[in-house]
DNA sequence: GTTTTTCATGACACCGTGTCATTTATGACT
DNA sequence: AGTCATAAATGACACGGTGTCATGAAAAAC
């Protein structure tokens, strides 16, 4: 977290500041970036920056809660527009992360760079690794009965599996500079799969 | 790839430098590592490193591919012995890698700070990001009769699927230090939601 | 208007990387 | 066994980035 001096600072400095790093961890990922571009750009001495942020990281961790936050309302929004369906939440998801223009870099240089400390943080927008505050309430809001689980404690593992493969195809789409449809489409066909399982019955073969 | 330098040097001087090296990754994750402390750990002046490899990463990933060909060999040797089954052999592959003692920090170290292009690296063990030879030749191994994939093509996308969950299932393992049952008990607990689908028949309800 | 707390500033110490000029070893050819 | 050419070894050093700290300015409190 930034400290106290940083939230006391005026909107506008704050502001700047904020563009600042978001232009450098828009350029290079994490651990090429580089305090020094972040300060040039701020037009802020070097001594300035080390009074708003611990370092680098915590500028980083800081932005990207924020990118977060915005993505967790957009998350509920649409869980909520599409009555608790969970697999078509996740397309509409999808398709508004991958279209974001405004964040594109940032998200490429994240996604590609995504150490289990980043991927914590990004998960909080629309799942959890860990059974906390966010799952229960997320859970609430999901229709259980479309969904292929005997109790309520297998819809853990369905998010972990869901959210497992949309990471993997943002992280495809960042690196193969996918363009939005080819990435929709690929999307489209791992949830199919996913919801229709990957193993045949025997029982009833076809 | 090591310089040429690198694969001339007598076995004894190239194990010792190895063994610095893993050394150091297997303390610290690649970004944290320093180059410093493999030469103090070898023995040799800072010139000879750069004599033998690029940089860091260069060491990095030299050793991470090694690494990966002992596994490529693993996996391809449970598949036949689980004739052809995918899920019986990452069932068991999965536990051959989390039992794993000698590399257990190194391969921390790699799966809390996968980027992609380490993903990339390890993916070649079991599975592909790409449609290459690789692909292919695991391919022919699987038995496809097992899987609900009406053409070969699906069959790219049941992979990605695999992989993408079990990479999480590593992650997570070291992540939080489960103990190996555990993990294991999760790991088929998702392997099972995989293939029975996470989706309802709507048609033949329970 | 004095004291106290908060904020701003930039010089600097520290550390790690990668380079390069110089030295040393190797070994082929005569 | 000597000359030459190629390959390898070495460590001092330049460069760049981080985080600190002593000092000064500003703001707020009283």
């Amino acid at each position: 977290m930034p400290k106290i001096t940083f939230f006391n600072l005026p909107e506008d400095k704050k502001e700047t500041l904020i563009q600042a790093a978001k232009k450098e961890f828009s350029r290079v990922p994490l651990y090429d970036a580089s305090i020094t571009n972040i300060i040039k750009e701020a037009g802020i001495p070097r001594g300035s920056f080390y009074q708003y942020f611990e370092d680098k990281e915590d500028a980083f961790f800081f932005l990207l809660n924020e990118l977060t936050k915005e993505h967790k309302y957009i998350f509920i929004h649409l869980l909520s527009s599409n009555n608790g369906d969970i697999f078509e939440t996740m397309i509409d998801f999808f398709r508004v992360i991958i279209s974001e223009e405004e964040n594109f870099n940032f998200l490429k240089n994240t996604f590609l760079n995504m150490t289990h400390r980043i991927e914590s943080t990004f998960s909080r927008s629309f799942s959890s690794n860990e059974r906390n505050e966010n799952f229960e309430k997320f859970s609430s809001f999901i229709d259980k009965n479309v969904l292929n689980i005997s109790d309520e404690n297998e819809l853990f593992y369905v998010f972990q599996i869901i959210a497992a493969v949309t990471f993997r195809s943002f992280v495809d789409k960042f690196a193969r500079d996918l363009p939005i449809e080819e990435a929709m489409n690929t999307y489209l066909i791992e949830m199919n799969l996913l919801k229709k399982g990957l193993y045949r019955d025997s029982l009833e073969p076809k």
